[in-house]
Formats: structure tokens, C-alpha cells, sequence
RNA sequence: UGGGAGAUCGUCCAAUGGCAGGACAGCAGACUCUGGAUCUGCUUAUCUAGGUUCGAAUCCUAGUCUCCCAGCCA
């Protein structure tokens, strides 16, 4: 049950709707596709998206490609992969900036005849000089005062291809005198002679995005634009644009919302493209990666996500979310859904000595307490089984509660067992256990009532699969990766242990046919979820978050 | 030293002149065939200084700190 997040903006929306100034409420969600969708977008898809939900609206689904120097296909389909994953339809309501290029030109030219804006033939160097600084006023352009008609006759020659890249662009007539740097006479349309990746060759001028957005929103009706803190100044651009054109469709607000940053991770594109081009990790969909792909086959399910943007809240606040709350997120999730499986990660030999051997029997588990729907299944156990390397120890320190020589444990479903000698190999190291059961335990309790401090998982050596298993941790070492010392960079704190790759690991052959993206609970470990490189025979699990671990807890104490 | 925005537990969000509350994290305990889950309890906050008011996180004044803006990026 995801309960219905109240904010800041939805008051407005309420006022809003409490005033009957629309009568439907309409959002939007207006990606660049230049990269990959992060947790970040997933915080605005869900506001987004959520309202429409809530309001009985829509929300529409906008590429927002004005710039096609930067834009290519592939992302536009990796958006509307990841925004269907998270769990969203925007119906038929996809669009696309570049659909309405005849209209924002035609906008631009009617500024033009309306005597508010000109062709401006300063350039780059030119223009910033010209702008002044944050303290001073920016100078006129020595091309404001031209004609209307000798402006009409520039723009329309920028259009149909007769000046190369920079030569002029087109200048919004606003107030070089503004305190905002944004009204300084804005450039709205620039000649790119670039190849769009849907309108292909057809233009050659590409408006700006303060000039094609609030007139995107405009057109399709949009009553509430969200975006981040950093266009708060743009807002007074965005309404004299939509006052100025006065576009049909409607007349939208913009509102802004402090973006989610979250510890022990960087969330910008130009961050997160180095992390990728440097090779610090395996892809956009690498599984430590804040990337929507990179949760995805980390095996954070989309319900958890929604989960995670409805708790962090809406606010103009800049924070930083802990990593920790998006964690609890995915744990409570997955502790509902995901079906128990044994699996041992660092397998120790256990041989039960009075067991007979040649003989393998089925035991009872259930698949999920949390949810009896679930079921149970069966599984084997004989003479010899695997446990967990670091559920014995020889010399057990006070609250160590699991096997050590002498001591009575429980191996959960099946029986109690009582280890009688550790083997070692010339090194010292311990290479198997030797144990006895007690028959009469089997399922896992004591008909005399006697107990034992602790249940280990296990996994029967001849039925069980190999597998190789992931560990995923931190990508960063540092809460804020950015804060190193003098003189680094974030990639200075990169976690060297962000990866473990574990080859030998053991699980039970319920897992044989396991589906990729599929999420287990390897009992006492954590999730797990198949990744796209498993194949039957080749099984390989991602570690998605661990258990609560109170050993752990206690170990990190005493160290 | 221009303009815009924001400051509330360790973290995130609420309280819209009337007992500063919730979640995560932390700590302690209960329970447990997962040291999981669940349950119980506890610790911790209004940027500062004045003012208005019976009463201020909220209103006023002055300050402090943080973030954003000088792309033909979005």
C-alpha cells in the first residue's frame, strides 16, 4: 500500500482545483534523451505521474530534444523502458519537442513581427561580454534595432540553411538591464546543421529549451510544469514567453522541487558518464550504478522505488536522502515477495557421521513465511552438506551463538546437528566439519524440548548447484563523494570493495530454473536476484541489499 | 559587492499563531526454526539576535550560513 503523499505542490494543485481553474489536471515528465535515466527521475516520474494518478488526470511523456548535437535514439527508448518498468503509462500521450517545431518557429516569427525579438549577429565571445556580469548591467546589442522586416527576412534565411552554425541567432527583446541574468535578451533559436534523430535534416535552427518548453507545455495543455530548484529563474522567462506567444492550449505553471541527491553516490549525468567511460564500472546498468537499469538488475523492484520516492517528499529544501531509507525500502519490499532459498556463499564441507550414507531424503521449507500463499517445496539432504564457512568458529568469542566444536546447532528444516572435530589441511585451516544428528530433530525441533542458539542455512553437496554470486556494496566510501581532500575528485572515494565476485558458491537445486530479474531471499544472507548473464548451468546472482545483521552489528562493535 | 531560493532530530519530511510529530538511522528489551521479520520502549531538532503577541518553528526587523544564475546545454 503506498499511502498518498501530501506536499507543497499538490496544495497548490488542490487550490488549484478548490478554484476551479482546471477543470483536469495535467503534468508532464520531460526527459532530454542525452542519457540514462537515475533514481533522481524516478523521484520526478513519480510526482509526476503520481498527481496525474491521483487527480484523475494525465501526465504525458515529453522528449525534450532541442538539442540534437547531444540526442540520440537509443535513449529515448531506454526512457520509455525504465519509465514502464517503474510502473507508469502515459497512454497515448507521448510527444516529442521536435513535434512542434513548425509551431515554436511560427511563435518565434510572430515575436518577431510584434517587434520583440531580432536576429543578433554578435558572437559567442561577443554576447557574454555584452550580457555583463552578475553585478553589472549587460549592454544592448548593436543589432536590437533592426526592422521587423529585416529581421523576418535574417530569421527566415537562418531557417532555410543560408548561414552556417553561429553565424546569428535569434534574441527573445527582454532587458539587458535585469537583475536575472536569464532576461538579458535570451537566445531562443540557434543554427545547428545537425541531424535530428526524428526530424532528421529537415531544420537547420533548433529553439531553446526556454523557448520550447513552456510552449511544449502550452500546446499540450499542461496545467502544473514541475521541474528542479536550478529554473527557478527561469520561471519569469518561462511565463513571458507563454504571455508573449500566447500559445493555444493553455496557460501552465511552472513549480519547482529540490532534486534528490543521495549519500555514498553522484547522481549527475556528466558524474555518472565518467564513472562509465573511465571503465570504474561495468555499464550505465551496472548493478552499484544509481542508474533506473542499474537498480533494475541490482534487483531493486520498482515497487520499492515508488515506495522510496513517496518517503523522501517534496520539498525546495536541498538534501541529501540516506542511502539507508532507500535500503529499508527495498528490504520491506522484498521481504513480502521474495520466496526463501538456501544458498552458501563460502561453502564448508559438513559430514554427519551416523547418517547413513548413499541415502538422500526430502525435507519441508517453507517458501515464505511473510506470505503463506507462497508455499513450500522440498529439499534434500544426506550425508554430507555444505554450510556457511562463517557460521563456525574453532575459538568462538562470548556472543558467537553458531557451530563450534562441542556445540548443538540447528540446520533450519532439517535437523540438529552436534559437531564432534574440525579437520584442518597443513596450513591450519579448518576443510570440513565432522558432525552427528539426532534423527529424532528431523524438521527441525526437539521432542524433548531442548533448544539450541541458532539455525544455519545449508545446502546438500551432491543435489545443490554451483553458482557464482555478486556482492554488491557502496560505490562510494564517503557519504558525500565529493568531499575529499584537497585536490581529488569523487572518483577518489570510490569503494575498492563496491565488488566481490564469489565463483564457488552453493545453492539448492530449487534454483535451477531460476528466471533473470528474479528475486530470492538467500535465508540469513540477504536478496538476490538472477542476473542477465545467467544461463541454466550457469546460475549467477546479484546480492541486491543484505539482512539486517545484528552478528555483524555486534562484530563491527567489538572491533 | 546583483538577483533568486532555502535554513526544524544524525538524515528526510510534517506542524499553515495554540502540547514540535512521523519515517529512516541509533540504542535497549520482548519474541523468533532466518542474529531476518514482528512488537515495545528510549535518546536526539526549530540558524542567530531582537521585537509583536496571553501564546511564535510560523508574523516583523536586523544579521549569519548554504545552494542556484554570467551556454548559441537542458
Amino acid at each position: 500500500m503506498e499511502a498518498k503523499p501530501t506536499n507543497f505542490i499538490r496544495e497548490i494543485i488542490d487550490a488549484d482545483v478548490a478554484s476551479g481553474k482546471h477543470k483536469e489536471i495535467v503534468t508532464r515528465f520531460p526527459p532530454e534523451p542525452n542519457g540514462y535515466l537515475h533514481i533522481g527521475h524516478a523521484k520526478s516520474i513519480c510526482i509526476n505521474f503520481g498527481i496525474a494518478r491521483d487527480y484523475g488526470g494525465r501526465c504525458h511523456l515529453r522528449m525534450d530534444d532541442t538539442n540534437p548535437t547531444k540526442e540520440e535514439r537509443e535513449y529515448i527508448e531506454s526512457i520509455q523502458t525504465d519509465v514502464r518498468w517503474l510502473g507508469f503509462d502515459w497512454g497515448p500521450h507521448e510527444y516529442y519537442a521536435s513535434d512542434y517545431y513548425q509551431q515554436i518557429y511560427e511563435h518565434a516569427v510572430g515575436l518577431v513581427r510584434e517587434g520583440k525579438a531580432f536576429v543578433c549577429h554578435l558572437n559567442a565571445d561577443q554576447m557574454r561580454e555584452y550580457r555583463g556580469t552578475l553585478t553589472e548591467p549587460g549592454k544592448q546589442s548593436p543589432y536590437r534595432e533592426r526592422s521587423v522586416e529585416e529581421n523576418l527576412d535574417l530569421f527566415a534565411r537562418m531557417k532555410n540553411g543560408e548561414f552556417s552554425d553561429g553565424h546569428c541567432v535569434l534574441r527573445a527583446k527582454i532587458d539587458m538591464t535585469s537583475p536575472n541574468m536569464n532576461m538579458r535578451d535570451p537566445v531562443i533559436f540557434r543554427i545547428l546543421r545537425a541531424s535530428h534523430p526524428r526530424t532528421g535534416d529537415a531544420w537547420c535552427v533548433y529553439p531553446m529549451y526556454d523557448f520550447a518548453h513552456p510552449l511544449s507545455d502550452a500546446f499540450e495543455g499542461v496545467t502544473h510544469s514541475i521541474c528542479t530548484l536550478e529554473f527557478e529563474d527561469h520561471r519569469p522567462l518561462y511565463d513571458w514567453v507563454v504571455r508573449e506567444c500566447r500559445p493555444v492550449g493553455g496557460t501552465p505553471r511552472q513549480i519547482e522541487f529540490a532534486r534528490l541527491n543521495l549519500s555514498y553516490t553522484v547522481m549527475s549525468k556528466r558524474k555518472l558518464l565518467r564513472l562509465v567511460k573511465d571503465g570504474l564500472v561495468s555499464g550505465w546498468d551496472d548493478p552499484r550504478m544509481p542508474t533506473i537499469q542499474g537498480m533494475r538488475r541490482r534487483g531493486y523492484p520498482p515497487t520499492a522505488l515508488r515506495a522510496f520516492a513517496d518517503r523522501v517528499g517534496v520539498a525546495k529544501r536541498e538534501s541529501t536522502v540516506d542511502l539507508a531509507l532507500l535500503e529499508y525500502c527495498v528490504r520491506e519490499d522484498l521481504n513480502k515477495t521474495a520466496p526463501r532459498v538456501m544458498a552458501v556463499l563460502n561453502p564448508l564441507k559438513v559430514v554427519i557421521t551416523n547418517y547413513p550414507a548413499g541415502e538422500t531424503e526430502q525435507l519441508e521449507a517453507v517458501n515464505n513465511p511473510e506470505d503463506p500463499a507462497a508455499g513450500k517445496r522440498q529439499v534434500p539432504f544426506s550425508r554430507e552438506i555444505f554450510i556457511e564457512r562463517e557460521d563456525f568458529m574453532e575459538n568462538p568469542p562470548p556472543k558467537f551463538f553458531r557451530l563450534a566444536p562441542g556445540r548443538e546447532v540447528r540446520l533450519r528444516y532439517a535437523y540438529f546437528i552436534k559437531c564432534a572435530e574440525a579437520i584442518k589441511n597443513a596450513a591450519g585451516e579448518v576443510t570440513e566439519l565432522r558432525c552427528t544428528y539426532d534423527p529424532a530433530t528431523r524438521g527441525g525441533d526437539a521432542p524433548d524440548g531442548r533448544k539450541v542458539k541458532a539455525t544455519l542455512h545449508w545446502v546438500d553437496a551432491g543435489c545443490s548447484l554451483a553458482a557464482e554470486v555478486r556482492l554488491y556494496d557502496k560505490l562510494f566510501t564517503r557519504e558525500n563523494p565529493e568531499a575529499g581532500p584537497e585536490g581529488t575528485d569523487f572518483s577518489a572515494n570510490l569503494n575498492p570493495d563496491s565488488l566481490k565476485v564469489l565463483s564457488d558458491c552453493r545453492v539448492e537445486p530449487h534454483l535451477a530454473a531460476a528466471q533473470p530479474e528474479s528475486r530470492w531471499q538467500f535465508e540469513r544472507l540477504g536478496y538476490f536476484c538472477v542476473d542477465n548473464d545467467s544461463a541454466p548451468g550457469k546460475l549467477v546472482f546479484n546480492r541486491t541489499v543484505t539482512l539486517k545483521d545484528e552478528w555483524a552489528k555486534i562484530q563491527k562493535r567489538g572491533a
